[in-house]
DNA sequence: ACCTGAACACCGTTCAAGT
DNA sequence: ACCTGAACACCGTTCAAGT
């Protein structure tokens, strides 16, 4: 009769092992190339011809490959920096490197503070600390501060991220994006935001990866201020 | 003739009027309740009475209410700080005043860089660079010193939301949460971790809300050593 | 141990139909 | 204009069954 037709075999059998490494490297391709949203685990069973338990026997679930993706890119970050650069260099090569990184990978950028007990994290903070101690940081003001520079690294990620998540909707590029922006905020009621009116102007040519390391040295001559070693040490 | 029997009458109108003020409020007590999961569709329609159309009509989609909830309390929060104090006091009067509401409705921190052009982030902007100016800082620096402070802010704030994302699961208290932190920094291993290791033993007895001053009054310290006026205005 | 894929318990959103 | 609620097109996750 009709039965000719070639059976629905089952899929046929990968070929190569599966591992949490091998899924963690599918789920980061999939979030480069389309965004947080598009890692869903149908698309990873697809993309790894596999099946839903396959993933859920090396992966405790969508958090966790999500966690893992970053912890994979900011470790291979933090690790791959030049070890004998001079402390104040150090940072800002530190700085600059997770900017870069996260630029290149915005969806990492809302997870690193998502689960703060991954070490994605706990890189940043312990690499940040250490060049803060180099710097003759004094040692009661070293998490303080090491603090406030993490938080405002993970600010600009998270807006980062954010800035990503709006382009991946249209297909405006970024200069584009930071036009409509810079217009927009040019157009506000000058009545209610009188200072994001003139920042309207500016906005335009302004480089976020300068702008940003730009803040790094603020905050570096802020703790220089504050906690300059010795200022109160001595009577 | 047979229409005695009760015939599975509609659900009864609502006696108030629907607005997006009242879904609004309605989403901010879920929120606020359980966390930002608990805010499905379904379960606002069961809170107001009312089916999800009637919900659509006011609101474009989740983000939409997600946003006008975070825009009503920080909208609430900017404009309702006194207006005469000594500028160094506002603006920590507006940190403090947005860590305490964030800490509050700390699904509302994530929110605000989630969505950069909403009123909620233009009020933050805003109201800092105002300050800022008050405070003497040359005009051509504002936007830089005030893109600092609120990528700090936001980084922090973010924090706060993911400590209360995880505080939402078990039924630990938020002191039980920061000493199981301190233990497993503490228990890290000395040899890839050396800075936490050692901090881990002050995490326990810290005041976040403190540190957070502490780092808003290190940036400020920051933008007056680099911005000092007149600094760089004569040859 | 490692993998398959149907099935389950949810989601946000739409839309013809009601008042 | 404002609202109702069944239906649609998805999700992440589980688990009995296969090798």
């Amino acid at each position: 009769m009709e039965l000719m037709a070639t059976k629905p075999r089952r899929a046929p059998r990968r070929t190569q092992a599966l591992s949490k490494d091998v899924i963690v490297r599918a789920a980061t391709e999939l979030l480069d190339a389309e965004g947080e949203n598009a890692l869903t685990l149908r698309a990873l069973t697809v993309r790894l011809a596999t099946g839903y338990g396959a993933i859920y026997h090396h992966v405790a679930d969508r958090d966790d490959l999500l966690g893992a993706a970053t912890d994979d890119i900011i470790g291979r970050m933090v690790t791959g920096l030049a070890t004998d650069a001079e402390p104040r260099q150090a940072l800002r090569s530190l700085a600059l490197g997770l900017f870069d990184a996260i630029d290149a990978h915005p969806w990492a950028g809302t997870q690193i503070s998502r689960e703060p007990w991954r070490p994605a994290l706990l890189d940043i903070y312990e690499s940040i600390g250490r060049h803060l101690r180099s710097l003759q940081v004094p040692e009661r003001a070293v998490p303080g501060s090491a603090g406030v520079l993490v938080n405002y690294i993970l600010g600009v990620a998270g807006q980062n991220a954010a800035n990503a998540r709006a382009l991946a909707d249209g297909k405006t590029d970024r200069s584009a994006f930071l036009a409509t922006v810079a217009t927009r905020w040019a157009h506000l009621d000058p009545a209610r935001y009188p200072s994001l009116h003139k920042a309207g102007a500016h906005l335009r040519d302004h480089d976020d990866r300068e702008q940003f390391l730009a803040g790094v040295d603020l905050i570096l001559a802020g703790i220089e201020t504050v906690h300059r070693p010795g200022k109160d040490d001595l009577p």
